[in-house]
DNA sequence: AACGTTATTAATATCGTTTTCTTAACTATG
DNA sequence: CATAGTTAAGAAAACGATATTAATAACGTT
């Protein structure tokens, strides 16, 4: 079944040459005669050669590997970064490999332990770490390019690709303000300690400020990216004497979970409660109301990532940068237009 | 910045033992003193040495990587097999590289070979390939474990992990016709020329002809999984002038292009048209109304399938399986239940 | 005391490439 | 025609690990 694999000597032997020569051929280095190429090429092509990577790996000290490394393969923000990473790289001729880190962060940790012992390229990574110096000494002392998406955090020499959270926020609650007349804004917040949902809230509070209204810590849940806990907040917000106008997800996930509720309770969107999100994915228009919310951005940001980390690779030494992707309001039915 | 390596040789140096003892210790084999072994482990820790896997896998002739390839990461279907496939073999050491076909066959096909010349020790692939011989004779040759998730295909010496597609097809329409009394069933279908569309539109027909409906072809629809053509498949259907009392969706993807047309027209649901999804996801059940699936499987789908592979690695020589799993009805308000 | 046995270590070969380093042959130049 | 320069190809070394074989030490047996 599973016969001797072909190696280069069987070429050059098939070729009459030596191997080296028949290594010149097949990295198209100049220096040979066009009779022997044309007799190497030929031989690999009969015996159906492919190269052994690990000897090459092993010679050339590169491994043609990127890592990818992200809390949930299954939530489709993290996918479709995958997929535009995948994609660039797989142009370039180089794989990745991916780690999950299932949100924790001693996974996550040691994944990029672990993807730097396996001595990928380069690191493109979504964090969910409180303890960057981990990440930091990584940095320093393998000279890794790594690139990190979606969360800011506190660490030198590495590039960011980021959503402009505050900005899209703050436009998402002065579409409420100006367009409806809301005042009465409650959201459904992710984490404080990641920029994602930091930032998130602040853009959400400069709105309110802005427009002169002041903030109600009443209105401000956190659920932590959570279906569940969205759920929970939904029903603690519409249990109020003052119940909110409008609920404004700061993700699907937690859009998902404020809409159980509403829809088992038979809460109407938009006359009885209007309702926001940020992230835009394909059954979010296919929603009854379809909900109002922000351009995508996450294949965007898997390719200005996979971009910024293949140039780092191939040696570029400019500032590093944090790239801010400003997505534009998708107006729908679900904040109470149309 | 980079600092040179460390080699298995420095840390022997710094033990004072030679290169083959030093790694008899980090492999933790017999016939090394208590007190050589010692002095190795503390070495290594010492210098922080990590191994150099390109030249371990040139050795032992074996790489630690399992090759998965699939249609599209970030389709929740697919993304959530390999969540399923990286948990377990991260655990076992193995890393997974990715490869994504974009539903093209010839990419699909590239895949293969590349999977192969990379010498991964195993294969799971959700292939839409008509063309099987690149895949039979891959196997044939090079005798690489391969598992295929959700589609047969007629390949010998390959496991597969199937929905029972067939019987739960006909579970769901039973239930429209049973339940409901639904006689006008029309169905939006994946292409006929895959296994998954194939024995569901059978079931579907199944279902019909055991309960005395004739099969309508004017109802059956052709989307390939698309949501956009879905959408257009759902204007037909209500453009008709026996209008079905429900329509079937055969994934997730094309109930989205289906509601947003019924939500966008007005069209009430369960009243005006019932709705039905094979898929189950997250937003499915916070749609308004919640719509009737059968269970998700496709993180058990990834389980298995890595199960299975992992089995083969190890050399397992037994019979090769087909497994069938089999969800069941959740059932929701969109049929008209409740 | 001589020998065989066993536990421990070292020396060497090997995996499949690519990179020097050489050498040979050919070309151009004065 | 001599000499330098260029092109083409091979020989040998190297990458970093492990497998195989050989060597040594320690020990018990007779």
């Amino acid at each position: 079944m599973k016969f001797k694999n072909i190696t280069l000597k069987d070429v050059a032997k098939e070729a009459g040459v030596s191997v080296p020569t028949a290594s010149r051929v097949l990295n198209n280095e100049k220096f040979v005669s066009d009779a022997v190429r044309e007799r190497v090429l030929d031989a690999a092509r009969r015996l159906n050669y492919t190269p052994e990577w690990s000897a090459r790996s092993l010679r050339l000290r590169k491994t043609d590997v990127i890592g990818v490394i992200i809390p949930n393969v299954a939530d489709y923000f993290f996918s479709s970064i995958v997929l535009g990473v995948e994609k660039f790289f797989r142009e370039k001729g180089k794989d990745i490999i991916l780690f999950n880190t299932s949100n924790d962060e001693r996974i996550e940790e040691r994944a990029i332990k672990l993807a730097v012992s396996k001595r990928v390229e380069g690191i493109i990574l979504a964090t969910i770490c409180r303890n960057h110096n981990v990440i930091e000494s990584l940095v320093e002392e393998f000279g890794i390019p790594l690139v990190i998406v979606d969360n800011k955090i506190d660490v030198k020499n590495v590039d960011f690709v980021l959503c402009d959270d505050v900005n899209c926020s703050f436009k998402l609650i002065e579409h409420l303000i100006n367009v409806h007349g809301y005042k009465k804004i409650a959201c459904i917040s992710g984490p404080l300690d990641e920029s994602s949902g930091f930032d998130k809230l602040l853009g959400y509070k400069k709105a309110l400020i802005d427009n002169g209204i002041p903030v109600k810590e009443d209105y401000i849940k956190i659920a932590y990216w959570k279906k569940s806990k969205a759920y929970e907040a939904t029903r603690e917000l519409l249990s109020m004497d003052n119940k909110p106008e409008a609920i404004y997800c700061m993700n699907a996930n937690m859009l998902i979970g404020c809409l159980r509720y509403l829809n088992e309770k038979g809460v109407k969107v938009p006359d009885d409660v209007a309702v926001l999100t940020f992230d835009d994915y394909d059954y979010v228009s296919a929603l009854n109301p379809p909900v109002t919310a922000l351009e995508r951005i996450d294949l965007d940001m898997g390719l200005k990532a996979a971009e910024l980390l293949y140039r780092r690779i191939n040696g570029e030494k400019s500032e590093y940068k944090e790239i801010r992707i400003s997505p534009e309001l998708v107006i729908r039915k679900s904040c109470g237009c149309k």
